[in-house]
RNA sequence: CGCGGGAUGGAGCAGUUCGGUAGCUCGUCGGGCUCAUAACCCGAAGGUCGUAGGUUCAAAUCCUACUCCCGCAACCA
């Protein structure tokens, strides 16, 4: 019995606003890598949450005239309704608001400070003293503020700050020497060119600007920063104290992968190791850095009015030919596209007709010929061992792949599959079969090979497509969960329903147009 | 000369490590079949593998220069 563990967490997510389809494509990442990791038999934990501190939420919050801890609720709740929408099997979903956790990091950032990681200082920058924000040279429109074009100038405030330089020297050992910690490996030159060789500044990690964060309970009028309050999501809510972790935390870290969004990778492979060190706690196995779901080729953003939110493609589309999107179509390296037609043509062409049709046709001749009852009768013929062999290889091929977080080739397999399958059934020509009384049991040793195959890929999909690979179980009525080709199998009572009805481009984008 | 990634038939990708008939999915066109969801199966058209040179018997693959696209460039998450 295999009892590895296995820790995934996605970020948490910023409750700004509604997550959009590009946001939602992480949850659903990596719910498919824990549900495929569970049936690999691992004991697995698959963390989840928000990210609800930070001046950004205090100024929304403001402008609808609530408390920011309102506006979080409120936010919160329906990023956990649209992770629910998208049938997703978080074991646990944690807020920074979270008592406990706003407590432990006080006691890190105390503990920081006593070791003097963190120190006292002062923070200068480019201040806009109308708009009471810093910039940085790089931000400035012609010298200027870019808010309101005014000039800004030099400002110094009081600030703690956290020695990142201090870990710099162990922080490209370890990057070198460990190369699968990120993911994939171009996002591990751009850190180590880019940010950590040129030389680490400390990192200033606290504010005085705003109030709707963490105190720091040595000195109340700052706020602890918010990514040394977010990035410990990971560790607070499996029970890290720097007074005394629980058993639970010793059991689940180190973190076997955070999945995050490339646009943070910064965080999570510069700030966060150093933040680990300096509590003397290992570091997670492996950052992957996904890319980006585009709308059209262009990103996705509320003023462009080209944002696609998870919910209503789920209720036009249903919640699996989502999931398969999304899962299928984008790359490990590069940004994935998302438009309606895509979206349509990808659902026709591999879940309705290569496997939606299989399923249906199969069901129907095995209904047809032996009124649903079916069994082994091992008349074997040449043709059956390629189908036979790939049933077999299919486990070892989606291993390879899922190791490799290559989800989109791992969905790739499982359909090559089902595509051979269907062209057994052009191969072995059962209706011909049917016809001669002789090669009745032929035709039986046929069906059972396809439903086979049925079976395993529906095993193999239930990952990426949970709904729709239970209900082929359910279909084929059976609840063998074997691997494998398995030979002693009796398929009856089966009912053939239609999964995925084929779309009528057309119409539908039509509907959708009138809907806007 | 900031760092890195990329440029392959209409679309999306594989192949480049260790040079040797350019492959897959989708789309288009033609054919077949009828168990099935206008589905499924077979076949065809379509590519000077970003540009220009070089090495080699042979280059998408190695070398040189150039063009274009994208990401990152630190205190907003």
């Amino acid at each position: 019995m295999n009892n590895k563990k296995y820790y995934i967490s996605t970020a948490i997510a910023y409750t700004s606003g509604k997550p959009h389809i590009g946001n939602t494509y992480e949850i659903v990442l990596a719910d498919a890598i824990a549900r495929y990791k569970r049936q690999k038999g691992y004991d697995v934990y698959f963390q989840t949450g928000t990210d609800e501190h930070g001046e950004k939420i205090e100024l929304k919050a403001k402008d609808k005239g609530i408390t920011p801890k309102e506006f979080v609720d409120e936010v919160a709740a329906e990023i956990k309704r649209i992770w629910d929408v998208m049938n997703t099997s978080y074991d646990k979903f944690v807020r920074t608001t979270d008592p406990n956790h706003e407590r432990v990091v006080q006691k890190i950032f105390n503990k920081m400070y006593n070791k003097g990681d963190i120190y006292k200082g002062e923070y200068s920058g480019l201040y806009c003293t109308p708009c009471e924000s810093f910039w940085t040279q790089s931000q400035l429109v012609d010298g200027k503020c870019p808010d309101c074009g005014r000039d800004v100038e030099e400002k110094k405030e009081e600030a703690y700050f956290f020695k990142l330089s201090k870990y710099q020297d162990k922080l490209v050992d370890y990057i070198e020497s460990h190369p699968e910690f990120i993911q994939p490996e171009s996002r591990k030159n751009e850190m180590l060119n880019n940010f950590i060789k040129p030389g680490l500044q400390d990192l200033c990690v606290s504010r005085t600007s705003f109030d709707w964060g963490i105190p720091v309970d040595i000195d109340p009028k700052h706020v602890v920063y918010v990514w040394l309050d977010a990035l410990t999501n990971y560790i607070t809510n499996i029970g890290y104290d720097p007074d005394g972790s629980s058993s639970e935390f010793k059991k689940w870290w180190p973190a076997d992968l955070h999945l995050i969004g490339k646009d943070i990778i910064r965080f999570h492979t510069i700030y966060w190791p150093c933040f680990l060190w300096s509590l003397d706690i290992d570091l997670p196995k492996q950052v992957f850095g996904h890319p980006w779901l585009l709308t059209n080729s262009d990103k996705m953003s509320k003023s462009k009015g080209n944002t696609i939110y998870a919910d209503d493609l789920v209720e036009l589309f249903g919640v699996d030919a989502v999931r398969y999107y999304v899962l299928h179509e984008i790359p490990f390296a590069n940004d994935g596209n998302l438009t309606y037609e895509l979206l349509i043509e990808r659902t026709n062409t591999d879940l309705a007709n290569t496997l939606g049709n299989l399923v249906n046709r199969t069901i129907s001749m095995a209904n047809k010929y032996f009124k649903g009852v079916v069994t082994n009768k091992k008349v074997n013929e040449e043709v059956d061992n390629e189908l036979i062999s790939m049933i077999n290889d299919l486990d070892s091929k989606l291993e390879k792949r899922m190791d490799k977080l290559e989800i989109g080739f791992a969905l790739d397999g499982i359909f090559d599959l089902l595509r051979r399958s269907n062209k057994y059934i052009d191969e072995t020509m059962p209706w011909i079969l049917a016809k001669e009384e002789d090669k009745k049991d032929r035709l039986e040793t046929v069906l059972y090979n396809l439903l086979e195959s049925i079976r395993v890929c529906a095993y193999f999909l239930r990952p990426f497509i949970t709904k729709t690979a239970n209900e082929i179980f359910k279909q084929l009525n059976t609840s063998d969960e074997t691997a494998f080709f398995n030979e002693n199998n009796i398929y009856q009572d089966m009912k053939p329903e239609v999964l995925f009805a084929r779309i009528d481009k057309e119409k539908k984008l039509k509907e959708i147009e009138e809907k806007r």
